[in-house]
DNA sequence: TTTTGAGTTGTTCGA
DNA sequence: GTCGAACAACTCAAA
């Protein structure tokens, strides 16, 4: 039934008009809507520079999409979005599903404080919503492969290819300007034709090489919603398709275990002994532990949000393996600092190299930096470019050594 | 029902 | 130098 109250639609992890399923409900119950985004210190706080800049240029991105009518609120959403609700007098308000534990509880809370406006939820950030892929037996998944091949099965739907015209945007009531950011940002739908055309052929093969230009870039704008991973499914298949797939594989983890954002997925690695040394942890974070290959991953992060991949895994591997430390403390650096950071792969992607999560990386495969450098940056080009100096430090331990500790810490938790 | 084989990302050691 | 085995324990689907 069309409403005279106007819509309103909450953007918060879907900034894009394109193939916004929120956005067409809202335009089904009304041709008025008023596009808001709330900038929660829920969520800014333990972000750092370049997470908040990137999020920025989105906004500003979206602003255009609007008209330049995006409402922008600073504010804790459990009180503006109703009282901006109230103000303009909304019908409903419309939101892509969260299903990450705060956005969960965050969205109930608001749920309730609207009270007869409702909030109403379509679309996701994910092809499948967390929760739909299940066993026979109707319990999720806990491996992977088996995972990706009833997702596969599950299928999805064709991304829409209706935009924003289909809703008459509201001036807002009043707004925050968007800080100004230093460059805009890019058309997502062109880098994505680019990594297709160009490099995708070759993505199995040359993926895992950091000093290559050889991987898509796009995780910040799946992060973001600037891009839906709908669109990037239409036309690719094999290993990039699969990438794809871990990143619904750890939603739907995470939204089954809620607590496993902090919490060991396998519980018997609550026995497990760490290590407390916080130069130690200080030495990783700027990357001076006088491994290369790590000190360039951890330079990376800092410079520019942004680590290749299979730095991610080394750089992780070495924190976890090599000086001991809980893999909490190096996800949340990660999430601090870098761009694309989600919380259900940040955080189930360190505990699989930790090896108390899914599918988790069995304990005798530690990373050799030194042999992962030889094999990934055959020329040292990646580690020229971040850490040239890395090779006059000192090494701030012996592989060997630690490498047989965390060996003989795992045989000790072992049932 | 039970068995079997495979499962993102590795390293080392000894033949 | 190359190559295969060994390094756990458990999940899941197919046989």
């Amino acid at each position: 039934m069309v409403s005279s109250s106007p819509s309103i639609v909450w953007f918060r992890r879907d900034l894009r008009t394109a193939d916004h399923p929120a956005l067409l409900a809202a335009a089904g119950r009304s041709p008025r809507a008023l596009g808001l985004f709330v900038l929660d210190d829920r969520l800014l706080k333990p972000s750092g520079q370049p997470r908040i800049e990137f999020l920025h240029r989105c906004l500003h991105a979206l602003n255009d999409q609007l008209g330049g009518r995006l409402m922008v609120v600073h504010g804790d959403p459990v009180k503006t979005v109703p009282r901006i609700a109230q103000e303009i007098g909304a019908g409903s308000v419309h939101v892509s599903a969260d299903y990450g534990p705060y956005g969960r509880r965050r969205d109930e809370a608001v749920e309730e404080a609207l009270g007869d406006v409702e909030l109403v939820r379509s679309g996701s950030p994910y092809a499948v919503a967390p929760g739909r892929v299940l066993k026979g037996d109707g319990t999720p998944f806990k491996v992977f492969t088996p995972f990706r091949n009833a997702w596969l099965d599950h299928g999805w739907r064709a991304p829409a290819d209706t935009g924003a015209s289909t809703v008459d945007w509201l001036e807002p009531p009043h707004s925050t300007a968007i800080p100004k950011t230093t460059e805009k940002l890019p058309d997502a739908m062109r880098l994505w034709e680019e990594f297709r055309d160009e490099r995708l052929p070759d993505y199995d093969k040359t993926r895992d090489r950091p000093d290559l230009d050889a991987t898509s870039r796009l995780s910040a704008f799946l992060r973001w919603g600037v891009l839906h991973p709908r669109t990037l499914l239409r036309d690719c298949d094999g290993t990039y398709r699969s990438e794809l797939a871990w990143r619904e594989f750890y939603a739907d983890v995470l939204w089954h275990k809620p607590e496993t954002a902090r919490q060991n997925l396998d519980r018997k690695f609550d026995r497990m002994v760490h290590d407390d040394d916080r130069e130690l942890f200080e030495a990783w974070k700027q990357g001076r532990t006088g491994y290369p290959i790590v000190d360039a991953g951890m330079r990376q992060l800092l410079a520019e949000g942004f680590m290749h991949n299979r730095v991610r895994m080394i750089v992780a591997s070495f924190l976890v393996k090599d000086l001991h430390l809980p893999w909490w403390w190096g996800a949340r650096h990660f999430m601090e600092h870098l761009v694309d950071g989600d919380l259900a792969s940040n955080q189930h992607n360190w505990q699989w190299v930790a090896g108390c999560g899914t599918d988790a990386a069995p304990f005798f495969r530690i990373f050799n930096p030194i042999t992962q450098a030889k094999k990934f940056d055959p020329d040292g080009a990646y580690v020229r470019r971040y850490a040239p100096d890395s090779a006059d430090l000192t090494p701030i331990v012996d592989h060997a050594v630690e490498r047989q500790v965390a060996l003989d810490r795992y045989q000790a938790i072992k049932s």
